[in-house]
DNA sequence: CGTGAGATTGACTATATTCAACCCTAGTGG
DNA sequence: CCACTAGGGTTGAATATAGTCAATCTCACG
């Protein structure tokens, strides 16, 4: 368990003791949150809890008994499986706003593993459930939240099954590039990853020589341009996306 | 879009106009409305409406209206996307009990097609986003089926993405006994494939050919044996399972 | 009995994997 | 200050797996 700084963490800190409050919570107004009143948030406030985890570290092993249901405040995170001889398939990217858990389950069925310093907002999973049963704001948004994750998770399905090697790499970046969309340059997107070629590979069901390779055929061809191994440019979104193999808009997202 | 009789179509007939009582209904425990009341069971009954499919027809069309949310009574269809070039792939096969679209959105985002005749028990959309609303029973169902279809939706993303073509189809095959378990002779268990091999090949992210060699493969080895095309013996669960890689019990359904 | 869709089989090919070597960069310690 | 190290990344050659193309089989149905 390597401690690799993908970028804030220059030295080793301990995690911090954040604690914001819900009204200047950064993913206030998308998480599963989003639809509550201002006593709604204030027994939030009451219930809830701060922990951070460094790169690379686990934060639930599938088996584990999940005490916590959370949302991912800061960071990125992936949640995957691996198979008895090692094959692992990440089938999930969470970014600030995801939901880790669900209510009526208290066992992990996937790893969740921090890619970069990931800051967790948590509930007692006992008290979180209660509350979604007396609060049709929080159900309501959970709802939606699944709902939306399971068009996602269908649409990657399509980016397994049946995109070539390319086209994978090019949907992910895409994806990506949508998702964290960093500072629009008159040169570009400017794209940050959160992950190693390994994650990447581990996404999108490829090994991670054919992942680098891909990378490097799609900068030769002026697709996207590298600034180091955590950086990408993309001069022309569209471009990146008919790449993708599905020129239309919508659909192909993590 | 040829009519082929799966198995209880001997004469094309024309879609029976059924009219079940929801205390009668064979997914009464099951489906959207499972934790219904008497009260509101006789709210559904009064708004519900029963559709039914011919094999081989289609239900939705990605980009369509979707005027209804519907359950599915009785048959097996699926939902797919298909990309500009022809490639298909299938995200997801719906069975009795399973629900057809979402509240909130009016256009399907994938195809849906019937694989066998299909009933469908109705709610015109608006009525039902309504009742979702005032009814925590439904918008509670309604959340569970839809968490376990997005742990479904992942687990299928693992055999996407890192099994073999082998692994895939004993995978698929294991997951329909379990689903479809047909009669338990003493000879094994008997499943009918509610599918041809394209839908099957679809599903797995394979072609026909490869799909079609795997099951001659299995079935030369003992795993499987075939009764016509469209049905399979499996003499042992366990040892099936088993060849789909993943030795744990959990996951790996559809 | 002829037809046609679905299924199987075979030969060849393309694509991604495997195995291995090597590069690059940041951090470490002499 | 510079050599050393290690993790991550890239590249190349050989290989395996699934795809493609084409022929053939099967069987329910007309």
């Amino acid at each position: 368990m390597q401690i690799n700084c993908s970028r804030n963490l220059s030295v080793m800190t301990a995690p911090e003791r954040i604690r914001v409050s819900c009204g200047d919570c950064p993913i206030r107004h998308r998480a599963v949150c989003a639809l509550c009143d201002a006593d709604e948030l204030a027994t939030l406030e009451r219930i809830k809890s701060y922990r951070s985890f460094a790169p690379g570290t686990t934060i639930a092993m599938a088996g584990d008994d999940m005490r916590h249901l959370s949302s991912i405040v800061k960071g990125a995170a992936t949640m995957s499986r691996t198979l008895e001889d090692g094959r692992r398939q990440t089938v999930g990217l969470l970014l600030p706003s995801d939901f880790i858990g669900r209510p009526g389950r208290e066992v992990s069925p996937f790893d969740v593993e921090a890619l970069t310093e990931v800051t967790l907002c948590r509930f007692e999973r006992q008290t979180f459930e209660r509350m979604v049963l007396s609060t049709p704001h929080i159900a309501t948004r959970l709802l939606d939240m699944t709902l939306d994750e399971l068009d996602a998770a269908r649409d990657w399905a399509v980016v397994l099954g049946r995109l070539t090697a390319r086209e994978k790499v090019a949907a992910f970046l895409a994806s990506i590039a949508r998702r964290m969309a960093g500072s629009q340059g008159q040169t570009g997107l400017l794209v940050d990853l959160p992950m190693t070629r390994e994650a990447m590979a581990d996404h999108l069901g490829l090994t991670i020589e054919t992942t680098s390779r891909q990378i490097g055929a799609l900068k030769r061809d002026g697709v996207i341009a590298l600034e180091g191994n955590r950086r990408i440019r993309v001069p022309d979104l569209r471009l990146l996306m008919a790449e993708a193999g599905d020129d239309s808009d919508g659909g192909l997202l993590v």
